[in-house]
RNA sequence: CGAGGCGUAGCGCAGUUGGUAGCGCGCGUGGUUUGGGACCAUGAGGUCGCAGGUUCGAUCCCUGUCGCCUCGACCA
């Protein structure tokens, strides 16, 4: 991609937000446009970061023999009020709804009565289980407050994850698999974090666990035990019988010794039993030729959570100030910003082109400025290498930045090439 | 919905004890620059969120309203 060809302003930061530092430079710089709270529009570098993070998980899904699907975004109305949660969504004001004289639409706010509905007449024998649909796809919350940007919005992009068993036993094996390859998604994605016990809230069933990013910037509390790896959301403290739950469902015997800790919600997995066969009479027939509920796992993660996320926890400064982000080689869109001053100009091009045939993605700064005004834009848009042909720079040569940490390199231009190659293909950083 | 705060140029902010507004950045033009957010000159850009009230006069005071932010209840 060519500067001049992004419609690219230059902006210099200002009095960033002191808690979500990273998602107000892409508000200043425009990368990130808010409409109204909770509201916001993509340019091109979040969008295709958010793209990687989306290729990323259906990666690991698809490997776990899950089946990508696409439920409607506008929902009827029947149908929630067929499994009985409509009330309760529309009471809470989190439905948001499209009300037309051909009848009444709801937003989708998550797709169990959608994918059970799809699985009626399609999934009817026991022959067919178990069976994992997922989908990626926006999903719209009134919300009654929304906060950190593009960690809770209104219209949001959530992955899900719907699982069907004949039994309970069925339904707890999917649940450990599915949870295993959440770890392998946030592995590569590069996010740190514990699974802990959960209040089941609204979904209902048995068990249920969060998967929380530690993080300062997170609006939730969590118990939790390095050791063990053994953790809770603090609001299950407040349930009924909370003491008994954790030490049956999750092993959790003495709370006391576990640590405090600020985390972000980035999924939420649950077994729900047969709450949605039930309430929708939704049924397979078994082997003996009876009627049987499914046994039905859901599971959540935040795209554009995860993207927030990424992006505050990638920040670069300098002299204690935020200058900018370096996106994490698992998932940047563009792996270098390359360059160049008047005299390499020609250079700068020849490689552009040669790593454009390559395939290999990466921005020439082809605009009338300064050298420095030029480093300071590729870490605000968050490149992760910055390759500069300039006065100091042999004939043959280019000197590469890995602004992350700083790190400086001078490689030849082949060199270069084959490591930018290199880097495609395994998706990790050169050696500096 | 409860409590607090904010709304003035594209962005970040001043300001007017009531007499219709300014700074920095950004933007246009000309020129000099170009290795870590350059400089000179010059120019464009605002019904001070909206509506009503008080007043000779309101961006400022009062009332209402809308929007946004923070804390709480809800959640990926």
């Amino acid at each position: 991609m060519r500067v001049s060809k992004m419609g690219m302003k230059n902006v210099k930061l200002s009095n960033l937000d002191e808690m979500y530092p990273a998602q107000d430079i892409l508000m200043q710089t425009y990368q990130v446009k808010q409409y109204g709270s909770g509201v916001y529009a993509y340019d091109n570098i979040p969008l295709k970061l958010q793209d990687n993070i989306e290729e990323v998980i259906k990666k690991h899904f698809n490997r776990a023999d899950c089946i990508e699907v696409q439920m409607p975004i506008i929902q009827q109305e029947e149908m929630w009020k067929r499994s009985g949660r409509f009330e309760k969504y529309i009471e809470e004001g989190v439905m948001m709804q499209s009300i037309t004289d051909k009848g009444n639409y709801c937003l989708a706010p998550t797709a169990e009565e959608a994918i059970i509905t799809f699985a009626e007449n399609r999934v009817t024998s026991h022959k067919q289980l178990p069976v994992v649909f997922y989908q990626i796809s926006p999903k719209f919350r009134n919300e009654i407050r929304n906060r950190g940007y593009l960690l809770r919005g209104k219209e949001f992009l959530m992955f899900d994850l719907y699982s069907f068993d004949k039994d309970e036993t069925g339904m707890m094996e999917t649940y450990k698999k599915i949870k295993e390859t959440y770890f392998k998604v946030f592995q590569e994605l590069g996010l740190d974090v514990v699974s802990v016990a959960a209040d089941n809230g609204s979904m209902g069933g048995k068990n249920s666990e969060e998967m929380m990013a530690i993080s300062p910037i997170g609006e939730d509390t969590i118990l939790f035990d390095e050791e063990t790896k053994q953790g809770l959301n603090v609001e299950v403290l407040e349930k009924e019988n909370a003491e008994e739950y954790l030490r049956e469902q999750y092993g959790i015997n003495d709370v006391k010794k576990l640590k405090e800790r600020k985390a972000v919600e980035l999924g939420h997995i649950f077994a729900l039993g047969t709450k949605y066969s039930d309430s929708m009479d939704i049924k397979y027939i078994d082997d003996a030729n009876n009627s049987k509920p499914f046994y039905m796992g859901c599971y959540g993660i935040g795209v554009s959570r995860v993207l927030g996320l990424i992006y505050e926890n990638n920040i670069i400064k300098e002299n204690d100030k935020v200058v900018g982000f370096s996106m994490p080689i698992s998932v940047t869109p563009y792996y270098l910003y390359l360059i160049s001053n008047d005299q390499k100009k020609e250079q700068a091009e020849k490689l552009y082109n040669e790593l454009q045939e390559k395939d290999v993605n990466i921005i020439i700064d082809d605009v009338k400025g300064s050298i420095g005004e030029k480093i300071r834009n590729a870490k605000i848009l968050g490149i992760p290498y910055i390759a500069i042909m300039g006065n100091n720079t042999e004939e043959g040569f280019v000197e590469i930045e890995r602004t992350k940490d700083g790190a400086k390199k001078t490689l030849t231009v082949e060199n270069l090439i084959e490591q930018m190659e290199k880097m495609k293909q395994t998706k990790k950083d050169i050696e500096m």
